[in-house]
DNA sequence: GCTTCGCATGGCC
DNA sequence: GGGCCATGCGAAG
């Protein structure tokens, strides 16, 4: 480490200076340079290092060396590869890796610098403390060990919540989500980033045996993974072609198939054609990895297997598919917090019990928490959903020449969750920081979601999850299709952290194979996801692609296979704001972007990237609209119109679904409130409406006037001249709404032209506001799962803006003092006017219903003649936005039931 | 005698 | 047939 300009690869001397022997065909891996790249050492000095004795042997003369506190031991201090030997103490000195092991609270040295941190290629002795540190020291400490060196370099600061992207994007998939319905597209590798990445994998300590790279013919996806899951069908051309060129692209976590009896891992990355749902991305090098470049000793952590699996332990889906640098770049361009569930697991009997142990997954452990080398394992701090951290001593005990992996300790947590056998865990990470969240979900939210579904099943949606059956199934159809979905409103949820839970979203990934006997019980491990959670998993998909844009100026190679259509694009797709993308009168092709302040919609050049916090106030190729006080060019009308253009098929069956569920309850929030008028103030309400299970966010007695609605069809019509208590209701919050609109209409353009001076303030004024036409992914709105914390940021208000302004639906839950912030295209003149529109409006729905037989119709779907009044109402209007508020003691979950568009057409 | 720890067994996939 | 894992069970404390 006297010199790191030495090419690593370049010279074939070792890089140990000390060292003048040849490096193999295959140098081994030392330490991680500075430059990122991998010291390549002969063998020789290779195992030195990998026992961890490389100072011992080549330092001992050198400088740095200190004496444990503790122990005495004498550790050197003074080098890079001595990084992780010792922890500096607060009050000076240093315990070595031991001591302060034993001591539980020290990690590793945050003060070195980043580069100094991917512990990939330290000795293994080193590896439990930096795992160590994951946990241990999150947010504080150095990179995780899943993490790149640098990853999130702001990772030093808590990141702003806002700064969240409630996207989990699978990079391997640009698709271009203008089409994404109808085509999907599929960025070839970005070259340049890969062309470092190939040799780290075949020479790195990731590098897979040739005899896996000859089965699979790909270095990222193998053979197992192949005959158990379809998801690796079909095969991207280029891959192969080129067996070589590894999977380039962030992990996308899925539950591999054979992860049975309710551990579902979620894992692996492949870089499919079919754009998988992208739940978590996997940014970090598999610790597990442990192979040396030869490959001769079958490295695991650091020491041989016994049963000389060695790598093929670790399935290519678990391997890293970024490098160091990689990493870095994409954080530094998108500095998201990434969250992941890593493990899913469902009590057993023992975990449950007072032994105190949870068993583990085994690939899960091994893919997803710290490396451990001794069985004696380490601890890992766990924040659990209350945000009250445990620390579980991970560990491992042989077992039939293979492993155990166990969580210590972790009784009072169970018992504190009141968790039981056959309840669910998940462990999380937060990212960046890597912080171990665990969250849970009752059995008996379980089942009592089951029955749900299975009702809502028996209602059209295959329970096997054809939900999509006008498409030809892709392998995420093939394989969510046999989803069996829990509730995922059940879910614990990281409300501390403010972030949105992702436990059951990620559990969406979890999808096993169907069973026979797949009950939740002690035998049947396997959690089971509803359809709803399908659809959000789709969605979520939607949400990922809708940060994905194919790169600017660039052109998609269109290719077939077996009947899919891909985009394939030289470069990698990147990450934009989800614009609108359209063509003007004259037939020039325009997008229309929406301001992150303003919501109001800004047409831009087509070939604009723009980023996700994109505001009027960038808005250069628009100088009279560069700002939130000017008026929006669109009206909401022709807003409405481009929608389709956006993302039609989920339009239709966006449209559909809500349709079915929304509309319904709209109907029968008025009909029931009828009923209620009927029955005179205080009467009984007739069973069906005493208690609501269609609204979730509203409680059994809820008295709102969608909660006290009869079943659709069964209240009285009311005539236009209608003077009852519902109608009353209905033009009076009407009223208030609109008075309410008017005076925050004034009042918002005070503060967008104060906002102005002060462009760099914040506006949080409007956060309710509803983002029209969020693409095909664009769609964060989309996301049923969204929870509306305490802490609402940016992106969360992004996505309670989910609701489409197009959906045209009269809040009859509506409360005037939050509404009243919502449509900003709507002018302020006229309210009365179109309050009397709406009304009539609802009169006339009232109408149609009488004489159609209440089938599904929205209450106040646009409509010629009265559509563009209306659309400036009904843009502001959402069921939704007064069930967020409706009950504010439930959890804000409120799954959207939509479907989202499939991911190819043939 | 109880608890904890570590390993072994056997069922399931 | 092999791997994984739930759980039994004995040794140790």
């Amino acid at each position: 480490m006297t010199s790191t300009s030495v090419a690593t690869s370049s010279s074939r001397i070792c890089f140990n200076s000390v060292c003048n022997d040849l490096k193999s065909e295959r140098p081994r891996k030392g330490w991680q340079l500075r430059t990122g790249e991998l010291a390549e050492l002969c063998d020789r000095c290779a195992s030195i290092y990998d026992e961890g004795r490389f100072c011992d042997a080549f330092h001992l003369n050198a400088s740095g060396w200190r004496t444990c506190e503790s122990c005495g031991k004498r550790v050197h201090c003074g080098c890079i590869v001595s990084a992780y030997a010792f922890a500096l103490l607060d009050a000076g000195g240093i315990l070595c890796i031991a001591c302060s092991r034993k001591n539980a609270v020290l990690g590793p040295n945050s003060s070195w610098p980043p580069s100094l941190l991917f512990n990939s290629s330290l000795p293994e002795r080193f590896k439990d403390c930096s795992a160590k540190g994951w946990s241990q020291l999150t947010g504080s400490g150095p990179a995780p060990w899943r993490q790149a060196p640098g990853l999130f370099n702001s990772s030093t600061s808590q990141p702003e919540l806002h700064s969240r992207v409630p996207y989990e994007v699978d990079l391997s998939t640009g698709i271009d989500r203008l089409n994404v319905s109808e085509r999907l597209s599929i960025p070839s590798l970005e070259k340049k980033k890969n062309e470092d990445f190939p040799e780290r994998l075949m020479n790195g300590p990731l590098k897979p045996s040739a005899h896996d790279i000859h089965e699979n013919g790909n270095t990222g996806i193998n053979c197992e993974e192949q005959h158990t899951s379809c998801l690796t069908k079909p095969q991207l051309p280029s891959l192969k072609e080129d067996s070589s060129n590894p999977p380039f692209g962030l992990a996308v976590p899925y539950t591999s198939i054979d992860e049975a009896n309710g551990q579902m891992g979620v894992s692996g990355t492949h870089l499919r054609p079919n754009p998988q749902p992208s739940l978590a991305k996997q940014f970090h090098s598999n610790p597990h990895n442990g192979l040396d470049s030869s490959g001769e000793t079958q490295m695991r952590n650091g020491r041989p297997r016994p049963d000389g699996r060695g790598r093929n332990q670790l399935f290519p889906r678990y391997w890293p598919r970024f490098t160091d640098q990689d990493l870095q770049q994409i954080s530094a361009e998108y500095p998201f917090i990434l969250e992941s569930i890593l493990v899913i697991k469902m009590l057993s009997a023992s975990d449950a019990g007072r032994i105190g142990r949870l068993v583990l997954p085994k690939k899960c452990a091994e893919a997803y928490f710290p490396p451990i080398s001794q069985p004696e394992g380490l601890p890992l701090k766990v924040q659990d959903s209350k945000g009250k951290e445990w620390i579980f001593q991970f560990r491992f005990w042989p077992n039939n020449n293979s492993r155990m992996y166990v969580l210590e300790g972790v009784t009072p947590c169970i018992q504190n969750m009141q968790l039981q056998a056959g309840d669910v865990v998940t462990f999380s990470r937060l990212e960046p920081g890597g912080k171990l969240v665990m969250g849970f979900r009752k059995a008996s939210a379980a089942s009592a979601s089951e029955q749900e579904n299975e009702a809502k099943n028996s209602n059209g949606v295959s329970t096997h999850g054809d939900v999509s059956t006008s498409k030809p199934k892709t392998a995420f159809h093939q394989q969510h299709n046999q989803a069996e979905l829990a509730d995922p409103s059940s879910w614990s949820k990281v409300d501390k952290s403010g972030y949105i839970a992702k436990e059951a979203l990620a559990t969406k990934v979890a999808v096993p194979r169907k069973r026979k006997n797949s009950v939740l019980g002690s035998k049947s491990k396997r959690l089971r996801i509803d359809n709803e959670d399908m659809i959000e998993l789709k969605l979520t998909w939607e949400e990922a692609q809708g940060l994905l844009r194919p790169p600017p100026n660039h052109v998609a190679n269109v290719v077939s296979i077996e009947g899919f259509e891909f985009e394939e694009y030289e470069d990698a797709p990147v990450l934009g704001k989800p614009t609108i993308f359209a063509t003007d009168k004259s037939g020039e092709k325009i997008q229309w972007a929406q301001c992150e302040d303003c919501f109001k919609w800004r047409r831009l050049p087509s070939d604009v990237l723009l980023p996700s916090k994109w505001t009027c106030s960038s808005n250069s190729w628009d100088p009279e609209r560069s700002s939130c006080s000017a008026t929006q060019e669109l009206i909401a009308e022709e807003l409405e119109n481009l929608l389709p253009h956006c993302n039609l098929a989920a339009s239709k069956k966006m449209k559909a679904a809500k349709q079915e569920s929304e509309n319904v309850d709209a109907l029968e929030g008025l009909d029931t409130l009828a009923n209620l008028a009927i029955l005179g103030e205080g009467g009984v309400l007739p069973a069906s409406s005493q208690a609501t299970t269609k609204h979730p966010r509203h409680r059994p007695g809820c008295s709102c006037i969608v909660c006290i609605q009869p079943p659709s069809g069964k209240g009285p019509k009311h005539k236009q001249t209608c003077t009852c208590n519902v109608c009353q209701t209905v033009k009076r919050r009407f009223r208030t709404l609109m008075l309410r609109r008017e005076k925050k209409q004034s009042q918002k353009e005070a503060d967008a032209t104060r906002k102005k001076q002060q462009p760099s303030l914040p506006d949080k004024v409007v956060d309710d506001e509803p983002l029209p036409c969020t693409t095909s992914a664009g769609n964060s709105s989309l996301n049923p799962e969204k929870v509306v914390s305490e802490n609402l940021d940016d992106d969360t208000n992004r996505l309670k803006s989910s609701s489409s302004p197009f959906k045209g639906q009269i809040d009859l839950n509506i409360q005037p003092e939050r509404e009243e912030e919502l449509s900003p295209g709507s002018d302020s003149g006229g309210t009365m006017r179109l309050l009397q529109d709406a009304t009539d409006k609802y009169h006339r729905q009232q109408s149609i219903l009488s004489s159609s037989g209440n089938s599904n119709m929205e209450v106040t779907q646009t409509q010629p003649g009265s559509g563009t009044d209306l659309g400036k109402i009904n843009s502001s209007i959402d069921l939704r936005a007064s069930h967020r508020d409706a009950d504010m003691d439930h959890p804000a979950i409120f799954p959207i039931k939509t479907f989202a568009p499939t991911s190819a057409t043939g």
